[in-house]
DNA sequence: ACCCATTACTTGGCCGACCAAGGTAATGTT
DNA sequence: AACATTACCTTGGTCGGCCAAGTAATGGGT
């Protein structure tokens, strides 16, 4: 009998460690299964959001600087080139590119020696925002990483690190 | 000089730690400044793929489980409470619920006590999905976390709580 | 009683992300 | 040389998420 509603914890068959769930931080409900995968989930959009306000008013939205980063220091590249290096599905990059062609961040041109690929780079305009992205990130990373001492930081890489591999490899979508 | 293309690493004026960036997992490129903030985005993006994974086959979308969870255990609330429980705009909300409806997990109607208000439940015929849902997401977390010592999970969601608190207070956007 | 701020929700629009399906060009096979 | 496979990209559609703006009901203050 799963859902008796008004009634907490019916008790399933999976995941429910224990009793109290941790709600430490920020008046976040925070019951449910999964603790982490919560956590995770919450702490992605927050950041997530962070960053959209930071490049609002850049003029970029949220995903672009992936992108723009990518072109910045890497100069033109083909379309594959960058959709492996973000990760992305493939008609995400090409969506995303197509807006910031429209807004002039951007450049794109059929490569001549493969008629199918093309070839993209940052436009010359764009080389203003750069130093405004990196200003971005670098407070968003210093905001996120408040009061985390040198080692609670590379913890944290280290515990992010395990955590992509194991959600890479299993049902497969990473790179290799 | 901002962007001197194909020239790695002009110096910029912001972050950009040292040599190497740790790109230990998965191939992933992780060039770019603020390593932990693109590490964390890389992770969520990830986790919200896997748990989408997870989550079609039971005919959910990544982001309705949330509100289905906390339906199924709270029994029927108004609206306001469960936005403010899952932290999200009331305008995501109410489209999801509208999906929702439709698919027949949830059923809405007016507050006989307040006439702006609106009443959720979850409706007894998705009371099926909830063992569906929790075995789905106790299969993430496990995913999630293999390979994590006890210390190490506790950890993890240390450090998820302190930058969650960070992401909160600054810019407000926190519930209080 | 009246006005006005607050609360509760909705609509429309935009973007990132995915999947599914399609079209074209390069490459491999036989 | 013809065919099949694979690689590269695009289009269309759907969702989650945000913001901005709008409607409607409640409640407080005077």
């Amino acid at each position: 009998m799963p859902p008796t509603p008004a009634n907490p914890s019916p008790s399933p068959s999976a995941a429910r460690p224990a009793g109290s769930v941790d709600h430490s931080v920020c008046g976040g409900p925070a019951d449910l299964a999964g603790p982490v995968s919560l956590a995770l989930a919450r702490v992605a959009r927050l950041h997530r959001t962070a960053a959209g306000r930071q490049l609002r008013s850049l003029g970029l939205y949220p995903g672009q600087e992936f992108v723009m980063m990518h072109l910045w220091d890497r100069g033109p590249v083909r379309q594959s080139e960058l959709i492996k290096a973000v990760e992305l599905d493939p008609s995400t990059v090409t969506k995303t590119l197509q807006r910031l062609e429209q807004a002039g961040h951007v450049r794109r041109s059929p490569d001549p020696g493969d008629r199918r690929a093309v070839l993209v780079e940052a436009t010359e305009q764009s080389s203003g925002l750069w130093e405004d992205v990196a200003e971005a990130w670098g407070a968003l990373e210093k905001q996120t990483l408040a009061g985390l001492s040198e080692r609670d930081r590379t913890e944290f890489v280290r515990l992010l690190s395990l955590v992509e591999r194991n959600l890479c490899t299993e049902p497969e979508g990473c790179p290799e």
